[in-house]
DNA sequence: GCCCAGGGAATCG
DNA sequence: CGATTCCATGGG
């Protein structure tokens, strides 16, 4: 397969892929990953600080897939802010590789109302049925369906997903997404709360569903969605919630307490 | 406030 | 192996 390779620092593929941020990507037998984006199948592979990139132009990669993938953003420089807290410093060095991926925000929408009291191999089976069934076939593989396509549709259209009570909460999404109920521009630029507030019109999305999509699919990195995983790991490392200077990058200190809480051991049941 | 909704993975006994 | 638990949200 023709491809080409960047060098990439202080980033690592997998653990950004795997932290539970996205549901499209799945991990080949030689460790790397292809997946769905920008309307092509994409595969891509870490070794050290290079990707070996197929499936997309050098240049799309510096057009968006660098974007995308949370690339753009200065890390060394978020992770020297949020070191000054000692426990923050922990959980970034426990996983220092992971980014906050800028996906779509319908997909990312859609994707956290279906991921909601659900688990990911599940979830990403849901998604994978919504595309071949809704979305366009590109070769083999398929587009993330459009929300005019589903705003057409009722609930029992939706049963070859086997997503369960989500069926009209997806509908529901899509027809306010494509009524203009749900301004893309406003949720990227909005103030959080009203941001928030805009999502949470949706049947089928709370808090958590709403700050998903702010962190994973607006770029919001300052929205904190607060999960099982999370509560748990607040209620004991951070009694007095995270100190003030965390709050502008909360979603990026986030994604780091999320992924050691749920992965050190340290929150394990005796 | 309480329980249920539909389903599959994870965990328990 | 079968039984139980987990999960985010809305509705009764």
């Amino acid at each position: 397969m023709d491809g080409f390779s960047v060098a990439e620092y202080d980033f690592s593929l997998a653990d950004t892929l795997r932290c539970g941020q996205c549901f499209r990507w799945k991990e080949n037998e030689n460790g790397g990953f292809t997946g769905v984006a920008g309307g092509k199948q994409i595969s891509i592979c870490q070794s050290e600080n290079k990707l070996e990139i197929s499936g997309c132009r050098e240049d799309d990669y510096h057009m968006w897939l660098r974007d995308y993938l949370g690339l753009s953003i200065d890390y060394k420089q978020v992770k020297d802010i949020l070191s000054a807290d000692p426990t923050l410093k922990q959980a970034i060095q426990y996983a220092p590789g992971i980014h906050i991926m800028r996906q779509p925000l319908w997909e990312t929408l859609c994707s956290f109302i279906i991921s909601q009291n659900n688990n990911i191999t599940r979830i990403m089976g849901i998604i994978d049925r919504l595309c071949e069934n809704f979305g366009c076939d590109l070769g083999g593989y398929y587009s993330f369906p459009s929300p005019e396509r589903l705003a057409a549709l009722s609930p029992p259209d939706l049963s070859p997903l086997r997503c369960g009570f989500r069926d009209r909460y997806i509908i529901d999404a899509a027809v306010k997404y494509s009524d203009g109920t749900i301004n893309e521009h406003f949720i990227k630029t909005a103030p959080l709360d009203d941001a928030r507030a805009m999502l949470m019109r949706i049947t089928g999305v709370g808090r958590k569903v709403a700050d998903c999509t702010l962190l994973f699919g607006a770029g919001r990195l300052d929205a904190f969605p607060v999960d099982v995983w999370i509560k748990r790991a607040m209620d004991s490392l951070f009694t007095e919630g995270l100190p003030d200077f965390a709050l502008p990058y909360a979603g990026i200190a986030q994604q780091y307490i999320f992924h050691y809480a749920r992965t050190s051991g340290l929150f394990d049941k005796k």
